[in-house]
Parts: structure tokens; sequence; C-alpha cells
RNA sequence: AGGCGCGUAGCUCAGCUGGUUAGAGCACCACGUUGACAUCGUGGGGGUCAGCGGUUCAAAUCCGCUCGUGCCUACCA
């Protein structure tokens, strides 16, 4: 041997330095190319393409939260995995930025509004934020060590996602899926549009007081029986002069006999001025959905409150009185004091009530229509982007038809793979729920825009040829002239499409769908070039809370598209929680910046943490978690550099090896943990992958094995030249083996280490440990040690017997506080004949691990005896008498 | 109001296709340092597995009910 063991523990840094590795790792694979996507690579000719589709962030967030660092390393680690699998792994990122988060982000950023600002402007500030917020995703993505092919990134902006998003809309329009019609719509009033189903979340429960509200019966319809009032209540008495109706029961005694009835709507009679006329009136309806016990059974219908009103609506024909405008304010120009007043901003000076609430009330109380005010807790509907609570519009909308798809988009749920399974439950409760078609006409500027012109003449829709795509219609005049009539007048659709109707299209995106079409050999950059093959895709990864949105809108593309499932696998992730356990979120400040955590504990700790997350779990970050994993790299930095001791310079093969005890069983535990990791990433079970490696690692390879051998290094050991050449053989296999398991979670230290210690002992060794071959092969066989039955090795070589053996001399010298390092004279050993066979075996290991010089087979009195856990043995040591310092 | 998840050591969590004495990490206590590692090692204390009832030879694990907690969906006149 060239280097003495201390000489090569000298040469290794002592400390591991994640600030010297980590940087220079990320710059070196992206020089290598070792995550660029290669079509016409040996596995992609064999069919082992994998691709993933992960979440495009919002570039507008711009706050990545330790919380997106899990979620993204969660999927990262089964990327990691496929590849050393063998597949020619597709994983790109994306960026989602346009549509209502980015412009709600521009909007409070620069404390605009729309309509203040030119569509133009306002686009070139989103486009600004949009590269901005860009930039800062890709560096942490990058200090993270996501293995991303950064050639494919696609963002939702881009011609080419606009011309998909575009691609799609038209497909649907061919297919008979889009209408357009005028319709109630859900409304934001503070963002000023329409919003689909999916955009609605429900708020705090909080009270939102009941009024009763007095309607008189007009005296004209008035029977003999019929009482002076009809007396409604409801939450929201700013509606009441877009009441259009009053409902009851078909069986109730007290309206039932009057078919006729109509009331008087209050404060109808009113005029600007003091003025009087005459009051509109409305009918009583009979409905089956009226409860007759509540309040006084009879409801007021308006349009629209809610979506019991349009239903009552729609059932009934009745008229449409709207007196909210699209901004939110009040249409009532006969009642001045309420008129313009807003619903979606608090009154001054009030808790519960908006303006046009508290308005209305004052009103009603002054003309002596209220009856009273009782508390009421219930919760609102609320959008999600700005939590303003949701109003009903009337406007012109595209729609794509699902409501009449909930059957077929079912049994898409139970075609899917769900990681883990319950998840899909999600799905199918949000699927059977569905009542709105999906809206995709947003009021906006920063958007898809819709590939339409309208005619002024005829109003016919003009729609853009697919090789027109893409196409601004604000920009672009209509290339022919109406197809319906001929006109050539013909003005744009200036609406933009849902955000949702882009990301919904991510897998058809990556596979560049729009461009499967073209004519073969067309040159195109590589991110445009078409891929058929990583369509549908190996999985789709993301969290539970957008289960109903892009797992369901993603899910209902390629059923209408391609008829088929836009992935094979869903792996459903929880959220990162702060150390109280709620939610972390940029609007609540409960995040740590993960950044931070990166330079401090490096990036392989923090997915470590990130790796403790039971699949489809919460996990709260906890900084005590992150410096597990840094110890756990320290671990495996000693660990590596102790084992380099002993093989630097050492040839394989010279000698013929013959293990002990220990070596088998050492190596069946390997083995044995190999394919339990095999078995967890397979069901996307990182977290178990996680720990049967680290269990491995740690309990078996550090505290045991690392100790059992040592004394065959020594000076004079009793082991052979064979023995000895056995330890090396395993050392060599076993740490090559324990850094592949856990190449996946830990991809910047186990690179370096099998750059600096295993490359150089390799007949063709890969360029770097991601793309070398997982120990565990197809046919789900560990290839290390050419083990069999690792569960039959494991049991026959005693290993947990030696374990136990070890152990209990262990728990004697702490007993005798006895130093570990201090050699004993002898171990005792109590046992029957029958044990004492048995262990025969294991006892060169047991005596090399205790540093002991003999084995003394008695049950003498006098000595510390202790149990040898799980057999019926008993141990004691006698040391060596100290010699005197000199 | 329905559905789903969770409730296990002081803390964070595994285990939950029923079967030796219920585990890990952190925290705590004691002991131990010239041969990988004090960013450490060894040993130890600590749990009536939320509660109640049932099935079973056997229940943390299966079933029912109750309580607490989180989320999803609904209601929200």
């Amino acid at each position: 041997m060239s280097e003495t063991p201390q000489n090569l523990a000298d040469a290794w840094p002592k400390n591991y330095d994640h600030l010297d590795v980590e940087p220079r790792w990320v710059k070196t694979w992206n020089d290598w190319k070792i995550h660029e996507y290669n079509a016409e690579s040996a596995a992609a000719k064999a069919g082992k393409t994998f691709a993933i589709d992960t979440p495009p962030p919002y570039v507008s967030a711009a706050h990545l939260h330790t919380g997106h660092a899990m979620s993204y390393s969660q999927a990262e680690f089964v990327i990691r995995y496929k590849r050393m699998r063998g597949h020619e792994v597709f994983y790109p990122m994306g960026f989602d930025d346009n549509g209502l988060p980015t412009e709600r982000y521009v909007e409070q950023k620069y404390k605009i509004q729309k309509g203040k600002i030119t569509r133009q402007e306002f686009i070139e500030l989103c486009l600004k934020e949009t590269r901005d917020g860009a930039a800062v995703y890709e560096n942490l993505w990058r200090s993270l060590g996501l293995s991303v092919d950064w050639r494919m990134t696609y963002s939702t902006i881009q011609p080419r996602a606009v011309k998909h998003a575009q691609q799609s809309f038209l497909d649907l329009v061919k297919k008979g899926r889009l209408e357009r019609r005028e319709d109630p719509i859900l409304w934001c009033p503070l963002c000023a549009t329409s919003l689909a189903q999916a955009d609605v979340e429900a708020g705090d429960e909080q009270n939102r007081p009941m009024h009763a509200v007095r309607f008189p019966v007009d005296p004209a319809t008035a029977g003999p029986t019929s009482p002076a009032d009809g007396v409604i209540e409801t939450t929201r008495p700013e509606l009441v002069t877009a009441c259009v109706a009053l409902a009851c029961h078909p069986t109730d005694k007290r309206y039932g006999a009057l078919k006729a009835l109509r009331f008087q709507v209050p404060l109808t009679d009113l005029r600007p001025e003091g003025a009087k006329s005459h009051f509109r009136t409305v009918p009583l309806i009979f409905d089956e959905s009226v409860d007759p016990e509540f309040g006084s059974g009879l409801m007021m219908v308006c349009t629209f409150g809610d979506t019991e009103d349009i239903a009552k609506w729609r059932e009934h024909q009745l008229e449409t009185v709207l007196i909210i405008d699209p901004q939110g304010r009040m249409m009532t120009p006969d009642l001045p004091t309420l008129h313009g007043q807003r619903v979606h901003v608090q009154a001054k000076g009030s808790g519960i009530y908006n303006e046009a609430r508290l308005a209305a009330v004052e009103l009603l109380k002054e003309h002596g229509y209220l009856l009273g005010i009782k508390d009421n807790v219930s919760r609102a509907s609320l959008h999600e982007r700005c939590s303003t609570p949701v109003e009903i519009q009337v406007a012109p909308q595209w729609f794509i038809r699902v409501l009449d798809l909930k059957e077929p988009l079912l049994a898409r749920g139970r075609e899917l793979n769900w990681y883990p399974e319950f998840m899909r439950e999600r799905y199918e409760q949000w699927v059977e729920n569905l009542r709105w078609d999906w809206n995709i006409s947003r009021q906006r500027f920063y958007g898809v825009p819709f590939p339409v012109w309208f005619c002024n003449a005829c109003q016919e829709p003009n729609f853009a040829h697919i090789d027109e795509l893409p196409v601004d219609p604000l920009m672009a005049p209509c290339p022919r002239p109406c197809t319906h009539c001929g006109s050539a007048d013909l003005r744009p659709e200036p609406d933009v499409m849902d955000t949702w109707m882009t990301s919904s299209l991510t897998p058809f995106i990556n596979a560049n769908w729009a461009m499967w079409n073209d004519k073969p050999g067309l040159e195109r950059p590589i991110q445009d070039q078409p891929r058929p093959v990583i369509y549908p895709a190996g999985v789709r990864v993301q969290a539970h809370e957008i289960i109903r949105t892009w797992l369901f809108y993603t899910v209902a593309k390629s059923h209408l598209h391609t008829d088929s499932l836009p992935w094979k696998d869903v792996m459903i992730s929880g959220w990162g929680l702060d150390k109280q356990g709620k939610k972390m979120s940029k609007r609540l400040g409960n995040f740590v910046e993960p950044g931070e955590i990166i330079h401090k504990y490096s990036a392989d700790a923090l997915r470590y943490w990130a790796a403790g997350a039971s699949l489809g779990n919460d996990l709260r970050f906890l900084e005590e978690d992150v410096k597990g994993g840094k110890r756990l790299l320290t671990k495996l930095w000693n660990s590596t550099r102790f084992a380099m001791m002993y093989l630097s310079g050492w040839t394989p093969g010279q000698v013929k090896e013959t293990p002990t005890a220990a070596d088998i069983g050492i190596r069946a535990r390997v083995v044995e943990a190999a394919l339990q990791a095999t078995e967890a990433f397979e069901g996307y079970e990182y977290s178990k992958a996680v720990r049967a490696a680290e269990s491995l690692f740690w309990a078996d390879w550090c505290d045991n094995y690392l100790e059992i051998i040592k004394d065959r290094f020594k000076e004079g050991t009793r082991f052979s030249p064979g023995e000895v050449e056995a330890a090396r053989q395993t050392l060599l296999e076993g740490t090559w083996t324990i850094l592949r398991l856990l190449a996946p979670v830990l991809p910047f230290i186990t690179e370096e280490l099998y750059q600096l210690a295993i490359k150089g002992f390799l007949r063709d060794p890969p360029q770097s440990i991601h793309i070398a071959a997982w120990p565990v092969n197809e046919a789900h066989q560990a290839d290390v040690f050419g083990l069999a039955n690792p569960q039959l090795t494991l049991v026959a070589s005693g290993w947990s017997t030696l374990l136990a053996l070890v152990g209990a001399v262990r728990t004697a010298r702490t007993a005798q506080k006895i130093g570990g390092g201090r050699p004993l004279l002898a171990v005792h050993l109590d046992a029957s004949v029958d044990d004492r066979a048995q262990i025969e075996p294991l006892i060169p290991d047991w005596l090399a691990a205790s540093r002991a010089e003999e084995l003394l087979v008695d049950n003498r009195g006098g000595l510390d005896w202790h149990d040898v856990a799980g057999t019926s043995m008993k141990v004691a040591i006698v040391v060596a008498p100290q010699e005197p310092t000199a």
C-alpha cells in the first residue's frame, strides 16, 4: 500500500463543506448535461421514457418558502430514482405567469387597478414581474439540486403555450363542447370578472345577520283570508329591490290557497326628491325546495343572490332585475342613499355590514319594512384569489360543457393510479358536486386571447384557423370576411381565457401536442419539437388542494382532446406547515426562506427534511429536523472517509476472499434494505425508502459493521488475509450501495463521495452517481453481492444474534464504566451447549468487536452478568488491569 | 351537514394487510475521547397507542359509537 491509513485520513478534508461542494456540482451537472432529456438514448429507444408533470408555480408568488421547496423536492426524489432505474427522464420546469394571480400581484405591487391603466401598460408590467419572478425561482431550484432539463422550460405566456390554449379552444369548438351563453355567472366585483366554480372557496364562519322584511300583499290580489304582509328573512337586505318572486312550499296552508297572490316589493315606490310612484309587484310561486319551517315559510327570490335564485328564476321563468353593476356598485337611482354603494367594501364604522347593506338596512328601517335583525352564523362564498364575496352577474361567456360528463370523468378518476389511494375521494366528491359548466371567459387583460372575432352585422363568431395560431384578435384583424354573412365588419373578442385553460394543458405543452401534425423534418428549437412519446406522462405530482382545479381540468382536457388519461399515476403531496402546524403562506408570514436554510445547513439537509413527510401528509418545518439531515451528511462523510483508509491503494481480487459471519450478515442487510427502498420508491413512498436506507446505514453499517471490522486492519490481527479481503470487498460494495440508495434524496454529498471514493474502483464507472444503475435490477433482484435470498442469508448468518452479543458486551462495559476503547482480558459466556454451538461462527467477529482476547464459557459467580437480547444467554466481561500511567 | 385524514414517549413522527417485551429522531439522565465521526459513541429512563364498547386464542392494528383536530365538499331564504 502506498499510503498508510493515517495519511489518507489526513488527505481528506476533515469536514464536509456544503458551501463548496453544492454549487460546484450544480455547475458540473449542468456542464455534463446529466439531466438533459435525450430522445435518441438507448433507454428512450427501448421505450423506457418517463415524463413528469409538476406544477408550474405562479411566478407572481416570488416568495418561495420551505413549503415549496418541500413539495418540489419530494417529486424530485422519485425523478432521480427513475433516472437511476434506467428511464430516460423528461423533467421540465414550467411557470404559470398569466391570469388573475399575476394581475392581482401586479395590481397590489404597483397599487393600480384594472381600468386606471391601459391594457398595454398593464401587460408590460406583468411581463416584467414574470421575468423577475422566473429568475428567482430558477436560482432556488438549481441550488436545491432539482434535476430539471432547463432547456424544456415552458411558461404560460409563451407563444408555444398560447398556441396550445387556443388550439385546445378550437378543438373543443370543433367537438361541440364549447358554448357561448348569456347566463347568470359567478362574478368577482373587485376583480370585475366572471369566475368558474373552482375559483370560489368557502369563507370562514361569521355573523351574517338575518333580517326580517315585510312585503305588503298587493291589495289588488288580496283575498278575504290573505294576510296583510308576507315576511321573509334574508342575510342580503340590499337585494330586496331585486326581488322577482316570493316562494313558499306547495303544501303550505298559509299561502297555498292564494295562488294568484302578489306582493309589493319594498322601496320600489320611492322616487328621488320624495316623489312616490306605484310599487313593483312580484308573484307568489310554489317550490318544493322551500322549507316551510324556516322563518315564516316565505323565501325571497331575487336576481341574483345565490344559485338557488338562479334555479327558481329558470324554472319559474321569472323576470330579471339587476341592481349591482360589474364593479359591485348598487344601481338604484331611485334610492339615492343606496345608489352607488358597494357590496364588496366594508361600511365605515360597521364591523359586519358592507356599504350597500348598511344603506339598505337604513332605508328599510326608515320606511317600516324591517321587522327585526338577529344574529346568524354562516359563511360566504369568496373569490379564492382576493377573498371578495362572490356575486352573480349576467353576461355572455364561453363555457366548456362538463356537467354532462360527470360519469366518464369519474371513470377516468378510477382509471388513474392515485398515490396515496385515498386522495381519489377528493376528486370524486368534486366531480359529483359540479354544478356549473366550466366558464373560461375572464374580463381581464393579461391572459390568452380567444382566437375569435364577432361579426358586427350578424353577431356570429368567426374562429381563427389552427395554422394561424397563436393569434391576438385585439392586435390582428380577422383575416377573412364573416363566414356567415360575408360582412367585413368584425370586432375582436375582448375577454381572455381562464388561466386554468392553459395550465390544464401542461402534459400537452410538454409533448408539444399543437405541433404533432407539423410536417416531419421541420426545423424547430428543441423546446418546440413534437414529442408524442411523452404523452401520456408517467406521473403528475401536486398538492391536494388543487385536485379540484389543476387535476380535474387536466383530466377533463385529456378526456376531451385525446380520449385518454394525461398520465398513468398521480402523486399527491401534503403542505409545508410552520412550527405550530399552520400552513405556510406568504399572507400569514409564517414561512422560512429556503435560501437561508440551504446556506446554513445545505440543500441536502433541507431535502432530507422534506423526505420526512409520508406520502400525502403535511409536514411541519422544524429546524431540528434539518439539523438531523446535516448530521446524516457528516456521518456519511466520516464513514466513507473511514472506509477509504483501508481501501486506498487496494486492488480488488488479488486475494481470494473468505467472508466471516459479519461480512455475510451485513451484505444480506444491505441487499434487504435495497429491496425495501426499491419497493417503497415504486409506490412513490420516498419517506419509507429513506428510512430503509438510513436505518441500514446508521444502525447496521456504522454502529456495528464498521466497529466489528476495525480489528481486521490492526497490526497482528487474528484474521486471515482472505478475511481482510472480504472486509474490503464489503466496505467498497456496501458504501457504494448506501450512496446510491441515498442519492435521490441527498444528490450532492453522494455525488461528491462517489467521485472521491468509489469511482476509481469501478471497472466501467458512470460519469455521475445520478446516472449509475440503481442497485436493484429490473427483475427486482439486488445486483450487489449476488445474494439470491437476502432474508434467508440474514437469518443464517446470525446477524441479529451477533448484534445482540455485541450489545451485551457494550451494556456490560457501560455498567462497569469501562470505555469502548479499553481492551478486555476475556468475555465470559453463560450458554447451553446448543447455544454455544449455534454462535460458534460468530465468535471471531464478536471478540473482535468487543476488543476481547478470549472467550470463556462458564457461569461463574462474582461476575456482573448481562442478558443477551432475544436469547437465554448471558455475558460478563473482565477487564485487564489498568496500566499505571507513567 | 356529509366525506376524508389525523389523534402512539416531553416534542415531531413511524408502525396500523391483527401475533415475541410498541419503535425512530430530537429533548432528558449517566458513562465514555490519542485510531472515521464530540456535528460523536455507549447505555438508560420515559407510552393504560384519545375514550368507550365489540369481534378474536390474540387488537395500536379489524368493527361500532363518542370526543378532539385538520382539510375537502355542501348548506348559507
